[in-house]
RNA sequence: GCAGGGAUGGCGGAGCUUGGUCAAACGCGCUAGGUUCAGGGCCUAGUGUCUUAGGACUUCGAGAGUUCGAAUCUCUCUCCCUGCACCA
């Protein structure tokens, strides 16, 4: 009979609704308040983000089985600009976006265009996502639904951040963006075409004095200790130059850059034009070199981008291959150089086997000349020469570079002897204090990024900018403390990570020009950022209803309110006064409030860790009392479907209404949640994991129904074991719940035990008590994660309770028996050997043809075991037979031990007695299995010739063949 | 570059926190046999190498070490993945 998922689905939700079963208010349980890293509402979710959720879900209701009163409550996210972005895009009429929305989310023509208003857009993805939760079979108390774009949410984020600015958390400063010149604001990751992260990186300028003037060469550049071997500086001869003021801190220069470096640095730099240059009028200019004072001249390079840093590079033939290669063609072409000296900045650290500069290059092509000039050394054993293309050069430059970061021992100038990166480090900072040189920001993608609007993106440096400085000694520690004391982690090998990601944040921008959120109280132009703005808002679920169901009015909310709730700071009167609410509102809230943040559970993905959760986290510590600190998060890895990574982007996604119409909420749910570790992202064959389930489910759905055929008649051998498995199995699934180790948790509960049923039936187990409380035990622990299926089967063992409000099994220790466990491994051991003797002796001569008529099993004397244990125990046999009184022959048996002693480890002791009962309740199912008759023999009264090889716990085997 | 993580049989992926019962769970694939089985169903056995009785040998990225004993602990090396900020 298959089963009827969407009936079942619909028949409990609606009964849970009626019941209100998940609106929970404080009572004399314990509470928990576990929340989920809200959706955010550019997209309708797909059943890979419903992984989180259904985690969370799991527990919650696994703890209110384990009584605690369980909050489970849900919100939506909209500030920031991706919602803003995806209504500008279809009021764009953008092609691609709109057939993701019609063909993959099936959302109606009508609607897409509508969402051109981003709030309409914010509308309409709230009810698809709430549509999608309830049918996934959320236990969410929705009474407390909120969307990050609503007043009630601004008012307590305006608290939140005037708490901020009061403990000093708020600071402003200088910081590179990626910037468009066109609409005159920063660009993020899904403003640019293709939606190309910016990578930012800061380099160096360092200032080579002209001979003839007071103006600067800047060189850019990502390696100053190369400075030593500087040679000459390269411009490009085809491009425009200017000659600019530079005023960098009130120390005023003028400096040498193309026009069109000009243009991109005047957004980073306080620079002024003076007036263009010819570059033929640099060619024949020298400049001073800052840190060893000799004069270069400038020279015309072919590689120098004029919009890459400057447009001005120094050369650095002795290590730089372009340089090189730039000096080589240029003798080539017959320009007259100088004879410059290739000055050797670095010795490459020799390897175990001795090989130095080109240790890291694999396939070598040729043996170097010359080591004395490592930029050709690397040209030579590469293969590549001065008529080779930039990409080759590119390579080698690359390999050059990651060698000598990685090796190179500086010998040269001040700093000899150290290491290249740290050498790097130390003339960089030398350079900058002494106004040698400026930090130049530069990026670092791969060709130019684009902003949407087309505009060729370049890096702007703000310098009005908020920031929520991380960075904050006392806050950063405190924040560890609380984190290494107090949270739980799952999985808990993220808390090196997580540590260490503790130490890396710092300044974090607080406020942005654009986007949906509230108005930043320092600057009402901008609004808050949007990570920024989402960390502390679980604390709203504990009373957002109370405000509601007494129609609570924005306004009201000022911060006293929110003191009051938090700290119970000030006059209840006066804050009721201030904030013109009922006294017994108030009052409500901070009961509530207080009794559902002290035990918190957070979830989301993992790819949140170092964003999210972060903040989440430090925010919790700079707002709240001790008591509400976060006790517990939980961060779960991805969802790849068929080895590959579901995402928004690339357009291989199940919607989720689309998913629970394929595979139905409960089995959807049971793979997301105990499919994978927690922390390993699930990759998955849907289709194959989910017939599997719908397999299990029928059978038990059909063992249920056919209850009726079986007895209860005395409890035997295979009775008890069942009970054994189940006690124990009951025992390590709680130990694995509490540690939010649902894929062992549930292949416990769940996987082994339909393995466990087959064999209980087919070794004639038919007790209907015995298989009712199996089955019972089992449809409670499986409720957590598919309660529907579990209310169900619940109903069908006759219950009129609901599952999912009943109590988690509990175990009885006495009923685990070890002994019984161990003989049963016994017997399948031995029906492992049956089947290898069977298929080796069928290989013989004389069993052509034949088949085995009988099979003898013989169970070894008691005494074997006994002395096997006694000599693991002392190793030396004289004493085991003095001790245990054996005779010659039973000498001999314990001697074939003696070689492996010491490796070998003790036995589970159990009599032969109990043994020969174990396989006596097997006989039949055995017989059954080899199709043959099972003899069961003790040592001591066989009559075979194999008796004697009967090992402690291995019984002797003897196949009859006819 | 900085930080974090990883490397296990044809594949995915357990086990490694607490070294032994690990030739290594589970799933997929593959092979053989069965099934009144018509087309990705079910059952049984096999699937590192060798083996005429349940055995032996070699394996868990490479190398070295600790130990009676290592996939599991230590060290070195190689390779791979992820994140790096104003962006949800």
């Amino acid at each position: 009979m298959s089963i009827e998922y969407k009936l079942i689905e619909e028949k409990w939700r609606q009964k849970w609704d009626e019941a209100k079963v998940y609106e929970v208010e404080p009572n004399e349980k314990p509470a928990m308040l576990v929340t989920a890293a809200i959706p955010y509402l550019d997209m309708p979710l797909h059943i890979g983000h419903l992984r989180t959720y259904s985690t969370a879900d799991a527990l919650a209701r696994y703890k209110r089985m384990r009584g605690f009163n369980v909050l489970f409550p849900m919100g939506f996210h909209a500030t920031g600009t991706p919602v803003l972005a995806i209504a500008k895009r279809i009021k764009n009429n953008d092609v691609q976006l709109i057939n993701i929305l019609r063909n993959i989310h099936h959302i109606p023509d009508d609607d897409i265009k509508k969402m051109a208003d981003p709030y309409y857009e914010v509308d309409y993805f709230i009810k698809v996502i709430r549509q999608g939760f309830i049918d996934t079979l959320y236990s969410i108390d929705w009474r407390r639904e909120f969307v990050s774009i609503e007043p009630i949410f601004s008012k307590m984020i305006e608290w939140q951040f005037g708490l901020l600015k009061e403990k000093g958390y708020l600071v402003t400063g200088r910081h590179p963006v990626g910037w468009c010149t066109n609409e005159n604001n920063p660009v993020g990751q899904h403003d640019t075409k293709g939606d190309t992260h910016v990578k930012i990186d800061e380099l160096i300028g360092i200032k080579f004095k002209d001979t003839s003037s007071d103006a600067y060469f800047v060189c850019v550049t990502y390696r100053p200790e190369t400075i030593y071997g500087v040679t000459n500086i390269f411009i490009n001869k085809d491009v425009k130059y200017v000659l600019a003021k530079l005023n960098d801190n009130s120390n005023i220069s003028n400096i040498y850059l193309t026009k069109e470096a000009f243009e991109n640095l005047k957004y980073q730099l306080n620079i002024e034009l003076i007036k263009e240059i010819d570059a033929s009028e640099l060619l024949s200019k020298e400049a001073i070199n800052p840190i060893t004072n000799e004069t270069v001249p400038v020279i015309p390079g072919f590689f120098v981008k004029a919009d890459t840093g400057s447009g001005i590079v120094m050369s650095v033939p002795s290590h730089a291959p372009f340089d090189y290669v730039a000096l080589k063609r240029l003798e080539n072409e017959g320009y007259k150089l100088p004879s410059f000296k290739y000055i050797k900045i670095l010795e490459i650290e020799k390897s175990e086997e001795g090989k130095g500069i080109g240790r890291s290059i694999q396939d070598q092509k040729n043996v170097a000349t010359n080591e004395d000039i490592p930029a050709l050394t690397y040209l030579e054993i590469m293969g590549i020469d001065e008529k080779s293309s930039e990409d080759a050069l590119e390579l080698a430059t690359k390999a050059v570079y990651s060698e000598e970061a990685h090796y190179g021992i500086i010998i040269i100038g001040e700093y000899k002897g150290k290491r290249e990166p740290e050498v790097r480090e130390l003339l960089k900072k030398d350079l900058l204090m002494s106004n040698k040189a400026i930090s130049i920001y530069s990026i670092m993608n791969d060709g130019p990024v684009y902003c949407r609007c087309g505009t060729k993106v370049i890096i702007k440096v703000v310098d009005d900018q908020w920031f929520i400085n991380y960075g904050d000694k006392k806050w950063k520690s405190k924040t560890k403390e609380v984190f290494n004391n107090t949270v739980k982690l799952y999985p808990e090998k993220y808390r090196h990570t997580y540590n260490s990601l503790l130490d890396w944040i710092d300044l974090r921008a607080a406020e942005r020009s654009q986007g949906l959120g509230t108005k930043f109280p320092l600057n009402p132009n901008h609004v808050i950022e949007s990570l920024s703005d989402s960390t502390i808002y679980p604390m709203l679920y504990t009373f957002i209803h109370i405000l509601r169901a007494e129609n609570v009015a924005p306004e009201s909310l000022k911060p006293e309110f929110f003191n009051y709730v938090v700290y119970e700071k000030g006059d209840i009167e006066e804050v009721a006064k201030t904030s013109s609410m009922n006294l017994s509102t108030i009052k409500k809230c901070r009961e509530s409030f207080d009794y559902w943040y002290k035990n918190t559970s957070r979830h989301s993905g993992s790819d949140l860790l170092a964003n999210h959760l972060l903040m989440y986290l430090y925010n919790h510590v700079a707002i709240f009392p001790e008591a509400y600190m976060p006790k517990q998060i939980v961060a779960n890895g991805l969802v790849y479907l068929e080895g590959v990574k579901m995402s928004k982007s690339l357009g291989n996604v199940d919607p989720v209404s689309d998913g629970i119409k394929k595979y139905h909420a409960d089995p959807l749910r049971m793979v997301e949640t105990t499919i994978a570790d927690i922390d390993s992202n699930l990759e998955v064959k849907l289709d194959e994991v989910i017939s599997g389930i719908y397999l299990r489910n029928e059978f038990l759905y059909n063992l249920i129904n056919d209850l009726y055929k079986f007895n209860g008649k005395e409890l035997t051998h295979i009775d008890y074991w069942l009970y054994s498995r189940l006690n124990s199995k009951i025992k390590a699934a709680t130990e694995y719940m509490e540690k939010m180790n649902f894929k062992n948790a549930y292949s416990e509960i769940y996987f082994n035990s339909f393995n466990e049923l087959n064999i209980y039936l087919e070794r004639n187990g038919r007790n209907s008590i015995v298989i009712r409380d199996y089955i019972e035990a089992i449809t409670l622990m499986i409720a957590p994660v598919m309660p529907s299926f579990a209310e169900e089967l619940w109903q069908m063992l006759g219950h009129s309770s609901f599952v999912v409000k009943e109590k988690w099994p509990s175990f009885d220790e006495s009923m685990i028996n070890e002994k019984i466990d161990e003989a049963e491994n016994i017997i399948i051991h031995t029906i492992d050997d049956i089947n290898s003797i069977i298929t080796l002796t069928s290989k013989i001569d004389a069993n052509k043809n034949k088949k085995p008529s009988s099979i003898k099993i013989i169970i070894a004397d008691d005494w074997k075991l006994k002395a096997y244990n006694k000599l693991i125990e002392v190793k030396n046999i004289n004493e085991v037979v003095k001790e245990l009184g054996l005779e010659g022959e039973k000498a001999k048996f314990l001697a074939q031990f003696m070689p492996k002693i010491k490796s070998l480890i003790k036995m589970h002791e159990i009599e032969s007695a109990y043994m020969q009962s174990a396989f006596i309740s097997a006989q039949d199912y055995l017989k059954s299995k080899f199709n043959v008759d099972i003899i069961i023999e003790m040592e001591s009264t066989s009559k075979s010739a194999r008796a004697q090889r009967a090992l402690p716990n291995k019984p002797s085997i003897e196949v009859i063949w006819q």
